[in-house]
RNA sequence: GGGUGCUUAGCUCAGUGGUAGAGCGUCUCGUUUACACCGAGAAUGUCGGGGGUUCGAAACCCUCAGCGCCCA
């Protein structure tokens, strides 16, 4: 069967995705669709591009600097190699070239799945123009006082010997130990209680809270510290939890930051006691030379076994810190690292958006984004690695300290400090050094600040807040978006958390090649209900592809039949109620999906298009057509269903941009649907007259269908059969009959139905299953009375009448109404059966 | 410990005051002029427990229980 077209296309008779896709995409990029011009007169968007916004979607990655650097620092491993052992610079090397083979992955799986990105303007954060960027901010934060270095306790991870920041640590759930020690001796002894037995070698004090009865009277005298023999202050402190074990806590100050706190207010010494690998050392005892876990066990043995231990619970479930990189535990380290004061940062980002500036969606996270920006601890930028944008201060012989801008250099003789940038801080600088800041670029004036930022809740804190803190410094207190849509993360099929260890991870791409790219983001549109997570399963994607094929096949019916776009749309009088109503759902449909879409509201936009397209324009419109198809009245009808087609691809396009375009370009003759039109709701379509019409005639369908059914007739074998009834639906009665398979012929009925107010009479040839239909019948009217007693109770209940709405009242008793028909006609039925 | 969210059909989830929904799965029938990646029909829920507000609660309030996430 062929398949004429505006285009000299045919569609093929089964849909493979395979043999559009990679042609489509380099169509568009051939055609320089995803390129933005920062000199349009059109306003400025990044997803509107159908709407005839200029639109530019900027693609791009970071260099993910400690993941990075370990993935490469494993591969050196695995050749018995260190970073140490190839040099900095040779190192960095290696990472450039892992990173030109990795990188490509995710842009290629950017591009099966169709994303309609400039490539032009593709950026990452190690290349030239933004690491020029990172210097430019750092010395204009340095110079604003925003910028520092300080001794501090820092969260270190002894595998990565790095600092990491408080986010990049993980709190997880251990059995550790909680041992009760005693310090001193006789009357001048106090317990304290510990989960790090092993940082007691480094106490400095001991502190209580200054009203506990307990141990006020010792507050400024001294205890003895066992194991070093050294003698330390009892202090006071409100910090203190007097509920908390023994209410007396020992004070690490260089190895805890709550002791570090206290420490600083009582002036107690820092007493380091272990080196970068968390390897006990420098404390003169036996310890000295043991890992931290080790000591840990060695040091409470040799309590006990000076009678010390006072009480012991192990396993004692806390909460440790772990690297987000590598898992290992994290140890609070005494060490001098550059940080960012962000108070005054922080302070404008909650007030761009507490302002109404930049508006969060959907606003259900509106609290954890303050909860974090008001109470933010200053952010160390410092990282001890190599991969990254070295930071750019110099130290001069005589311990000068410079910050060197980007058109600078340093005096001869000078050294560069060893460390790198935190890869957020450059990543927070994307929504306006990748238009080319400092230079005022036309770009940064055009796009600046942009629409909104679609990104996952996960990076709320990591880059959201950090873009938010260093745009509007750097821009001059202008917010870098207008709304910030955070959307859930993708989880397994029973809404697991992917991850390697449990072997659940979807592989985008092995999906992409066994349903296709439309169907995987159908899936995820679907799915992305705002807020909240999505489970996703290869049965869901399989459905999808399932409607990705409905659409083909229906397309390809439409265009066997004479579908088209050619002129302008029929009047609507001119129309059958067939027609006028499926514009009217049309209608109805695109006033919704685009409210939805407003909203952020993609899976139930999705939702309201998957059910327009399959129930009601294949499974009732085009069925109900068919007969007109067949006829020779049918221009009208072919350039409707033309119509609803093309405006329907339209609006799944952003969804399923493939199939849409090769079925819309293909039935219409079009360019390309990326640069179509988005369609608008005409709402002098809405008729509600032929809705009620359709929905009748559905109804008889249904009923007529189950009544076949229950008799156990196949679905296609015909009986005569006619109706009687009201004249608009007789109109339709040979579309009737074609749909249920009856004859249009003189019989005696030997059933009847009564739905709506149509009298359906069948011969069914003999005797019917007088028990199936008793069945069903009896069924229905206990429904029926059923609904009948909800509804007379609602009206005899004068609450309910004196305070319902009365629209809500009208409409209980049209129930009333029609449920007391329902029976009627079911009794009727059933006493005629017999 | 603080914050926050969730609990609705077998599974994954919609549904913010007016007769409980979808997709997938299940059962029955079926190759009828797009589509078996299909069509038709069916079954399936005291909406976590208990209390309250209301004429009316899956939805609002309180409380209990279980699960999750973020932060310390």
């Amino acid at each position: 069967m062929s398949s004429s077209s505006p285009s000299g296309k045919e569609l093929a008779s089964t849909f493979n995705p395979a043999d559009i896709e990679s042609s489509l995409y380099s169509k568009w990029l051939k055609a320089d669709y995803f390129t933005a011009d920062a000199s349009s007169s059109k306003e400025a968007f990044t997803m509107k591009r159908m709407k005839g916004y200029e639109v530019l979607w900027l693609p791009g990655m970071d260099h993910a600097g400690i993941a990075t650097q370990n993935v490469v620092e494993k591969q050196l491993g695995a050749q018995g190699l260190s970073r140490h052992d190839l040099g900095r610079e040779e190192f960095v090397k290696k990472v450039w070239e892992w990173k030109a083979e990795s990188g490509g992955a995710i842009l290629d799986q950017m591009k099966r799945l169709g994303v309609s990105v400039d490539w032009s303007r593709e950026r990452f954060t190690m290349d030239e123009g933004m690491s020029k960027a990172v210097v430019s901010i750092f010395k204009k934060m340095h110079d604003a006082g925003l910028i520092y270095r300080a001794e501090r306790i820092i969260n270190w991870c002894p595998r990565c010997l790095t600092a990491l920041s408080d986010i990049e640590v993980d709190h997880q759930d251990d059995a550790g130990e909680f041992v009760q020690i005693r310090y001193g001796e006789g009357e001048q002894s106090i317990v304290v209680a510990t989960t790090r037995a092993e940082t007691m070698l480094g106490d400095g004090a001991v502190a209580v809270h200054p009203d506990d009865p307990r141990y006020k009277h010792m507050i400024g005298t001294e205890v003895l510290l066992p194991l070093v023999d050294r003698m330390i202050p009892i202090i006071a402190d409100e910090l203190v939890e007097m509920d908390f074990g023994t209410g007396a806590v020992k004070v690490t100050a260089a190895h805890d930051p709550n002791d570090f706190e206290m420490a600083m207010r009582h002036n107690v010494p820092f007493v380091v006691i272990m080196n970068e690998h968390g390897v006990m050392a420098g404390t003169g005892t036996e310890f000295d030379g043991m890992d931290r876990f080790d000591a840990r066990a060695a040091v409470v043995a040799k309590l006990k076994e000076m009678g010390r231990v006072v009480a012991e619970k192990r396993p004692y479930i806390h909460a440790v810190g772990h690297c987000s990189r590598c898992d290992t535990t994290v140890e609070p380290r005494l060490s001098k690292q550059w940080f960012v004061k962000v108070a005054p940062l922080a302070k404008a980002s909650a007030d761009a958006v507490r302002s109404g500036e930049v508006k969060i969606e959907p606003e259900a996270l509106a609290p954890r984004y303050f909860e974090w920006v008001d109470n933010m601890h200053d952010w160390c930028i410092s990282r001890q690695l190599w991969w990254g944008h070295r930071i750019p201060v110099w130290y001069g012989p005589n311990g000068e300290v410079e910050v060197v801008g980007p058109d600078q250099t340093a005096p001869a003789g000078w050294t560069q400090d060893p460390d790198v940038l935190d890869t957020w801080f450059s990543s927070g600088q994307w929504a306006f050094s990748t238009f080319g800041w400092p230079e005022k670029s036309a770009d940064l004036a055009k796009f600046y600040p942009t629409s909104v930022l679609v990104t996952g809740y996960d990076i709320l804190f990591f880059w959201v807040v950090r873009m938010m803190m260093m745009s509007t410094f750097a821009m001059d207190g202008v917010a870098p978006f207008k709304t910030i849509m955070l959307h859930g993360l993708v989880r397994d099929q029973f809404g697991k958390k992917m991850s390697k260890s449990r072997g659940n991870v979807i592989d985008p791409i092995e999906f992409m090649d066994k349903y296709g790219a439309d169907a995987l983001r159908f899936t995820l549109a679907r799915g992305a209900n705002p807020g909240t997570d999505q489970a996703l399963a290869e049965d869901w994607i399989g459905g999808s592809r399932n409607f990705a094929t409905k659409l083909w096949n229906a397309t390809r019916f439409a265009m066997m039949n004479g579908a088209n776009v050619n002129g302008a749309l029929p009047a609507t009088s001119e129309l059958n109620a067939i027609d006028r109503w499926i514009l009217s759902r049309l209608s109805e449909t695109l006033r919704d999906v685009d409210s939805l879409l407003e909203g952020y509201e993609f899976a139930r936009a999705c939702e309201t298009l998957y059910h327009f397209a399959w129930d009601d324009l294949c499974d009732w419109y085009l069925e109900l057509s068919k007969e007109t198809f067949a006829s020779d009245n049918k221009a009208s009808s072919q350039r409707v269903l033309g119509h609803v087609l093309d405006q329907l691809l339209r609006t799944l396009h952003p969804v399923m941009p493939f199939i849409t375009e090769e079925l819309w370009c293909t039935l219409t003759g079009g360019e390309s649907l990326v640069v179509a039109q988005w369609p608008k709701a005409d709402s002098s379509h809405i008729d509600k007259k032929s809705e009620k019409l359709i929905s009748t005639l559905q109804e008889v369908v249904t009923e007529v269908r189950r009544f076949r059914n229950d008799q156990g007739l196949k679905p296609s074998q015909k009986v005569p059969g006619r109706f009687s009834g009201s004249a608009d639906v007789l109109e339709y009665s040979s579309a009737l009959r074609f749909l249920l398979k009856l004859e249009d012929k003189d019989f005696t009925p030997s059933a009847s139905l009564e739905i709506g107010g149509i009298k359906i009479e069948l011969d069914l040839t003999g005797s019917i299953d007088v028990v199936a239909e008793r069945a069903r019948l009896e069924k229905d009217l206990a429904a029926a009375k059923k609904d009948l007693q909800t509804a007379e109770v609602k009206l005899g209940n004068a609450g309910f009448m004196a305070k319902a709405p009365a629209d809500v009242v009208v409409e209980i008793k049209e129930r009333l109404g029609k449920t007391t028909a329902d029976i009627e006609r079911i009794t009727a039925a059933l006493a005629a059966l017999k």
